[in-house]
DNA sequence: GGAAATCCGTATCGAATCCCTAAGTACAGC
DNA sequence: GCTGTACTTAGGGATTCGATACGGATTTCC
């Protein structure tokens, strides 16, 4: 499991960064709200512990704006206050759960262990859509409009990754990261085969195309009207 | 974000450049230690990327030789070597951070990007805004009032910094530098040429401008209102 | 376990785009 | 009015991107 803790306190957050490990875990930690933001904005942890409080930018403050920009990476908020109150807030800000100070580690790991399996609820989107073009992750499944399309699963996982950060230009680095695993550079047009054959399912013979070049950066699908 | 990239693997090194600049930062890269610390301690850059092992010049022997010349740019430390003992040296060293390879670059972004907000360096913003000009760096998007505008790779990356530094005279050697990725002069005038297709279409048509001449020294953006 | 189908990556060629150079024009400052 | 700086336009060269064809690898299905 990998977490990301960001909590001002440094003796805490080393205390809890070593007492995850110990149990087998990746644990990163970072001390204030920027910081924390923009390693979470990544989406690679399984599960952000945040503090309540924190400098720069405050913890509610912060999984408001991970929301925002799209990141569903499960939260548990910590705090010195335990009013219900409290909790209220911190949960209706997108926060997955919350532990008041003083707590038991052993209460912290098991209610951690919790949100990061539960990531088949809130956690991962099942179904993107695009204009009139949806993917369905759990069923594998892709249409545009009416017309069901049959993808390689190669070409699946690059729609897939395209529709996650739709409206963002998708570098090729990234793609080759994130959809081929390939850290180095290939030297060769892989990227763009597959983005052709995906285009001449997806886009070919409609109105609009949704798959837009942008160039010298990359990719992004994006609905052509707005 | 300026950085500079020092590791001896030729192909590691053009990779990590290349991934940089198609997220729009300026990258130089050098393949040894001493070229590397005499690049460095110019203090020209925003973050450096370290690799532990280097001819000429070790990693971690480098970063001392900057911080007791007073140099205090942030260093992340690449590394094949994973151990937690390792990690330590690399930071008591005066690394920043610590990166073991193989690493994804996504995490080496984030991880950069921290850096150098956290030396104060301007926060990475996602949107400019001068008067009603608009450039979103996300999704390459540019608009002026209710008007889309397509820009050129070039264009954008003159704009993107023209606006980084909105209301600050801009010379033309830090766009050769920043924007052209020149360490010199190259004798003509594709600056000229350039921003002024830039001002045919961000200027043009709209009833004050946002791009002004400064004669003998630069341009600047900003809203003529003020 | 083997054959057919599918999928994936490479290479090549063609097309579109972009970018720099160059040369001429306009403008500002003295 | 002269000189130097800035602006504009056009065209060729270079780069980037797109399409197609082919061979190897993997999977699927008997």
């Amino acid at each position: 499991m990998r977490l990301l803790i960001i909590e001002d306190d440094h003796d805490a957050a080393d205390y809890l960064a070593k007492a995850f490990r110990e149990v087998g875990h990746v644990a990163d930690q970072v001390f204030d709200g920027e910081e924390g933001l923009a390693l979470a904005l990544d989406g690679q942890y399984d599960v952000l512990i945040v503090d309540r409080m924190l400098p720069k930018r405050d913890g509610l403050s912060l999984i408001g704006a991970l929301r925002a920009g799209g990141v569903e990476t499960p939260a548990l908020i910590l705090s010195a206050l335990g009013q219900v109150d409290d909790r209220v807030k911190g949960l209706r800000a997108g926060g997955d759960d919350y532990l008041a100070k003083p707590y038991a580690f052993s209460e912290l790991l098991a209610r951690t262990e919790v949100l990061s399996r539960r990531r088949g609820g809130r956690g991962q989107e099942t179904l993107y859509r695009v204009g009139d073009l949806e993917l369905d992750r759990l069923s594998h499944r892709v249409s545009r409009g009416e017309t069901e399309i049959a993808l390689q699963p190669r070409e699946f996982r690059l729609l897939e990754y395209l529709m996650k950060h739709a409206g963002q230009v998708v570098t090729r680095t990234m793609l080759l990261e994130n959809v081929w695993d390939y850290h180095f550079d290939p030297q060769t047009n892989v990227i763009d085969v597959h983005i052709s054959r995906l285009r001449s399912k997806i886009d070919k013979g409609f109105a609009r195309p949704l798959l837009h070049t942008v160039r010298g950066a990359g990719y992004m699908i994006r609905d052509g009207a707005r």
